[in-house]
DNA sequence: GCGCGGAGTTATAACTTCTAACGAACACAA
DNA sequence: TTGTGTTCGTTAGAAGTTATAACTCCGCGC
């Protein structure tokens, strides 16, 4: 959320009342959900009026597609932090439960339910792209600490349909095994935000730190 | 979605115009989504007035919330359809895939991103106890098949925390593999759902199927 | 210093949910 | 067959929402 560094004052002016915009916006998700989502009730709280919003974005869909973006590109900052050296599997894992935690309505602004209709820019599946290329990172370097098992049929597959992966040189039972941890830590950590664990009493932590254990290999 | 039998007419003709308001929600919630349903849109659907639809439902929440309570109802009709003679998992499995392919929003409407401080009501936690317990039947039977693995600190927690199971007489591991074949499928089912293998090129029905064969152990 | 562009204003249209008050229609009983 | 009372659907309207149009006015750059 800094796109503060304009030449005219007026260009910084500009970045400076968008960004106040989003940050009302992201505090009334938060408690609200993206679909109650107001922008008078932003404008209001900014002390200004309702139609002072569209110079700074063109609709409430474009305030909520530059969200989806910030939101994005959060997940990938914290991503490259974590894998960017290290690149373990496991930090990976615990480093993504904690952004979701830390804004559950951020993830799901990402992962959660869409708008039928809603086709995301060109922009996110490309900040998509560099957080699946630091899990496939991580999946290799996994690869190669444990002996590869038998190619399934689910491996020859991906092989023939790994444009997805950009040029990443892993082998497709990498490219399955990222799948494999997306989809499963995905599994436990949305139907946690959502709150479907909330009346059994066991720890969803404790159930995510096992999928993690399963995937990798411990 | 048949509360048709009622003794007099007059509670016969109010079941069936609540029917109808629902399948008009239906269409329109399989086409833009549970956020877009508007009761207005519905009523001039219908031929009457706003308004008209306030004598049968008290606001828009209360029609969603009977829409989900239609959608678990029908989730548990075909999980007991189809495990309650044959309880297999794989055949489970498929039937929720199905299912949730039949009318994705459908499923995105019961499991997807909920508005925060919405409360399901007790009505529906039970149905959901119905759907868990079928699944349980069938972790336990295909439990009885594979020979038990040792058990893991995670066993021993959900050991400790079994309410949700009800008084399912299944051991805790058969707790932990019913509760990992939910969040693995809904994993995999979600995130297509929602589009996220949209542009990746491979077939979410395989990613589906070799999560089900991880999980009944083939 | 001056002019033009951008910012914020009010007014307005077209929506939405939902309440209130009214009239009409219908089931039921006498 | 004739009340009678409940219920249904109507219109009117309040309080929201998104979004556009037209107008004023300030300030940046020339």
């Amino acid at each position: 959320m800094a796109e503060s560094d304009a030449r005219t004052p007026r260009e910084r002016y500009r970045a400076q009342v968008r960004d106040e915009i989003k940050q009302h916006a992201w505090e009334q998700i938060a408690t609200a959900g993206a679909s109650a989502l107001s922008l008078n009730a932003i404008a209001k709280r900014m002390g200004v009026s309702g139609p002072a919003l569209y110079r700074y974005y063109a609709n409430r869909d474009e305030l909520i597609t530059e969200l989806v973006r910030d939101a994005y590109r959060s997940l990938a900052d914290t991503f490259r932090e974590r894998g960017g050296a290290g690149a373990d599997l496991a930090g990976l894992a615990h480093a993504l439960r904690g952004w979701a935690l830390d804004d559950p309505q951020r993830y799901l602004l990402v992962y959660g339910t869409p708008v039928p209709g809603y086709h995301a820019p060109e922009d996110t599946t490309r900040i998509a792209g560099e957080i699946m290329a630091v899990l496939l990172d991580a999946c290799a370097a996994c690869a190669a600490a444990a002996p590869s098992v038998a190619a399934t049929a689910l491996d020859d597959h991906l092989g023939d349909h790994r444009d997805w992966a950009g040029d990443h040189p892993a082998p497709s039972s990498v490219l399955r095994h990222a799948l494999t941890v997306w989809t499963r830590l995905h599994g436990v950590l949305s139907l946690e935000l959502a709150g479907h664990f909330a009346g059994m009493g066991f720890d969803p932590a404790r159930l995510y730190a096992a999928e993690v254990d399963a995937l990798t290999g411990r």
